[in-house]
RNA sequence: GGUCGAGUAGCUCAGUCGGCAGAGCAUACGCCUGAAAAGCGUAGGGUCACCGGAUCGACGCCGGUCUCGACCA
C-alpha cells in the first residue's frame, strides 16, 4: 500500500483546494478531514468546511460527525477518523487527509496510546484547581509522575488537571501512554506542509472572513443559538462563532467583532504553523501565489 | 488670536513627594496525549513631542517651540 497522502497548513492556506485537484486528477481518491471544528454539523460559513459541490465531486469523511450541542473531543476524533481510514481502504481507494488541527493528524499518524477518562477523579481536581490553584497540582504532579510535570507549565491548570487524572485514576504515569509528543518516528504518510509568508496569509485571511460575512455568517450563528439543545462548551470556542456570538448579546459591534475574528484567526495560524513545523517529517512547500499549481505536482512527485 | 487639556513601547494608557521607565493588548519564540479554532509560558521593544534652564539628579519643576483636541472670540 502506498503512503497515505496528508495535506497541511495553516487556515485559509489553500490545502483544501489542493486536495481537491489532486482527487480530480486520481480516480477513487477520498478526502479525510481533520479538524476540530468541521466535525459540527449545520457549523458551515464559519469553519469553511467544503461547499455541497465539493463533497458531491469527492467523498469526504470526518466532517458531520457530531451536534453543535455536543462536547466533541480527540478521541472520538480518533476513532472516527480511524474507521473512515479503514473502509477507504476496504474499498481499494486512496485516502487524501487534509489536516489543520496538529493534534489531530498526530492522534491519527502516529498511534497513541490515548488513556480513558475518570470523571469522579477529575470533578475533584477541578475543584481544588480552583480552592489551591493549579501549582499546587503540578507540585503533586512532579512527584507521581515528574516527566509528565516536566513537560508543561505549572500555570497551565487543564493540562495539569488531566495529568493528574489519568495518574490517579489509572494508577499508572501519564507519561507512560505512548511515546510522547516529542517523538517522530517513521510513519506511512507522507506529510506535504503548504507554508505562505505571513503577510500574505494574513491577507488571505482578512479577506476570507469578509468572505464569511458576506456569505451570511451572522444568520448561521443565529440559528445555531436558536436551537433549543444550543452550542456545547467545545463547539462555542470556534473563531469567527465566540466573536459573532459577543456581538449578538450586544458586547460589540458587529465591525469591532470582525476585527477580533481577523486578529484571532491570524494568531491561529501561527499557533497551527508552529505547532507543525516542529515535525521533521513534513516536507514544506513555501507558496509564491497559486497553492494548487504550486503544490500538485510535489503531491505527484509523493505519490 | 485667547483659555484650558493632552503628547510616555506598534496601540490604549498608568507613572504618588524630583531618585534605575510601567501595565494591558499587539509582536516574536516556545510548550501541549479525551476542551487543541482550546489552554499555558518566555522574550524583545522607549530620543518620556522638541529646545533651553534651575538642580547632585527631571518623564515630573521653570521658560519657550511644535502638534492634536475642546471651549471662547
Amino acid at each position: 500500500m502506498n503512503d497515505l497522502l496528508v495535506v497541511l497548513g495553516p487556515t485559509a492556506s489553500g490545502k483544501s483546494d489542493v486536495a481537491m485537484a489532486f482527487a480530480a486528477r486520481h480516480a477513487r481518491s477520498e478526502i479525510v478531514v481533520v479538524d476540530a471544528m468541521q466535525v459540527y454539523r449545520r457549523m458551515d460559513i464559519g469553519t469553511a468546511k467544503p461547499s455541497a459541490a465539493d463533497r458531491a465531486a469527492v467523498p469526504h469523511h470526518a466532517l458531520d460527525l457530531a451536534e453543535p450541542s455536543d462536547e466533541y473531543a480527540l478521541a472520538t476524533y480518533v476513532r472516527a477518523a480511524g474507521t473512515a481510514l479503514a473502509d477507504i481502504d476496504e474499498r481499494g481507494a486512496r485516502a487524501v487527509l487534509v489536516a489543520g488541527t496538529g493534534l489531530y493528524l498526530r492522534a491519527v499518524t502516529d498511534p497513541m496510546d490515548m488513556p480513558g477518562r475518570w470523571p469522579e477523579q477529575r470533578a475533584v481536581l477541578e475543584a481544588r484547581v480552583l480552592a489551591e490553584g493549579s501549582e499546587v497540582l503540578h507540585r503533586e504532579l512532579t512527584s507521581l509522575d515528574p516527566v509528565a510535570a516536566g513537560r508543561m507549565e505549572p500555570g497551565n491548570a487543564r493540562r495539569v488537571v488531566r495529568a493528574m487524572e489519568v495518574t490517579l485514576g489509572s494508577g499508572r504515569p501519564f507519561s507512560s501512554y505512548g511515546p510522547g509528543l516529542d517523538q517522530y518516528p517513521a510513519v506511512p504518510f507522507r506529510l506535504v506542509g503548504l507554508r505562505w509568508p505571513r503577510p500574505t496569509l494574513a491577507e488571505r485571511i482578512a479577506a476570507r472572513v469578509h468572505r464569511m460575512i458576506a456569505a451570511n455568517l451572522v444568520g448561521e450563528v443565529e440559528s445555531l443559538l436558536a436551537e433549543p439543545a444550543g452550542l456545547s462548551r467545545t463547539a462555542r470556542q470556534a473563531l469567527g462563532y465566540k466573536e459573532i456570538i459577543a456581538h449578538l448579546e450586544g458586547e460589540c459591534s458587529l465591525d469591532e467583532a470582525v476585527d477580533t475574528v481577523i486578529l484571532r484567526t491570524r494568531q491561529f495560524a501561527v499557533r497551527q504553523e508552529r505547532w507543525f513545523r516542529r515535525d521533521p517529517r513534513i516536507r514544506w512547500v513555501d507558496i509564491e501565489h497559486d497553492p494548487v499549481a504550486e503544490v500538485l505536482p510535489v503531491l505527484e512527485s509523493a505519490s
